[in-house]
DNA sequence: CGAGAAACTCAACGCATGATGAATTCCACC
DNA sequence: GGTGGAATTCATCATGCGTTGAGTTTCTCG
């Protein structure tokens, strides 16, 4: 909205001081065995979590990476192969599903939110995460991915640990409050929810996660 | 992501039906007094709403209209301006917030969960909710917008009246749950979660409410 | 009935985007 | 030490977008 567009042409043409701001890239292989790939990568999850999926432009990725847009569709092919290829899951499902539900059933909801407010402490998975969310947001073929994921691998999984009554129900409620969270935190950015710390988040949330999944 | 692009051009350019696919409209003034600026608004809500903002075009919404495009800006000016006007809020916030308060304070939570719930049942409402959420995902200005928003219409008026330790922080932490709700159910669409009735949910999100606000 | 305003469409502009193909430079291997 | 292939950039295409200005039709009010 009236937001600044950024400018598609990073180079200056003034033909004054031809070498200082953007000296001029030459085409072929650069020396030195640099990880390229996995730079681009890194910038593409970064783009992806801040802006969205359509928002977030070949152009602007490439830029952030140091690279020109078409290495991109040389590496990945299309952008969609690109958002897939950033977001590839960092950690096991099925391992965390296992590790959160193994345990004392009374204390389920302190370990769910223990483990919730420490994966956002590590930036790369809450990029991954952010990019998720926000892209999920706008884009169908990603809701339906989350939707499977969320299917597959939580819900069922954690369904035949638990012995409750509307068991799926109880789970996805968990998975709304830590994606309304999410968003509360990091994209809406509202205060002082954003800047609450670990300390006060937990005691507030682990008995709603206790009672989703256990009960009254 | 490998999505079927609508074509911009609806009109069919073959010469053998002249008459069939799009009968081409008539520049100038329509006869009979149809409330089109009404029909526009309805369009740009339910677009934004499904798509959210930046993917909605003004082309798209036209189009659903029944419209040219240009008449869009004829009426509001920018897409900005359609945006805000599609989703000028229906209800007053103020009072919502001294509904819900006011009452026997034990069962705040129920009064919080039921009206959420019941807005939802009513279409246009949701529509603008999701377009909210949607756009507020992907557009700085629309998450500043509902940040504001959160802070002066809902905290600053709910904290007032409640009586508990980090007020503000609770509250924030109900809204979160509805809008981590709204995403689960109405943007990815998890089942059972999205199909499930107000009988279900009430009695799960309520507690969940009235612990947020009014502590253990 | 006549004039001016309002409603409405058309055609076009300028820009950003995703994608492609050719050209250039470097590395690895024989 | 030369050759093939990988890495990288450049120029370009087609498309969709928001927006504008001019033209046309109808309504309203005197």
């Amino acid at each position: 909205m009236g937001a600044v567009r950024a400018r598609d042409n990073e180079r200056v043409t003034s033909a004054e001081h031809p070498a200082s701001a953007s000296p001029r890239k030459k085409a072929g292989r650069r020396p030195g065995g640099a990880d390229t790939r996995q730079v681009v990568l890194e910038a593409a999850r970064a783009e992806f979590a801040a802006r969205g999926y359509e928002k977030a432009s070949m152009r602007a990725i490439g830029r952030a990476a140091g690279v020109d847009a078409a290495l991109l569709h040389h590496y990945f092919g299309t952008k969609d192969r690109l958002f897939l290829a950033a977001l590839e899951f960092p950690v096991d499902p099925q391992l965390v599903v296992e590790q959160v539900i193994a345990g004392d059933p009374a204390t389920v909801g302190e370990r769910v939110a223990g483990f919730v407010l420490g994966v956002w402490e590590q930036p790369e998975a809450l990029e991954r995460m952010l990019a998720l969310v926000r892209a999920a947001a706008t884009t169908e073929q990603v809701a339906q991915l989350m939707r499977g994921f969320v299917l597959e691998e939580l819900v069922r999984r954690a369904v035949v640990e638990l012995d409750v009554e509307q068991a799926e129900l109880r789970v996805e409620l968990v998975m709304s409050q830590i994606v309304g969270l999410a968003m509360a935190r990091y994209v809406i950015g509202v205060e002082p929810l954003a800047s609450a710390t670990r300390e006060e988040l937990l005691p507030l949330l682990a008995p709603t996660f206790q009672r989703y999944l256990t009960g009254a």
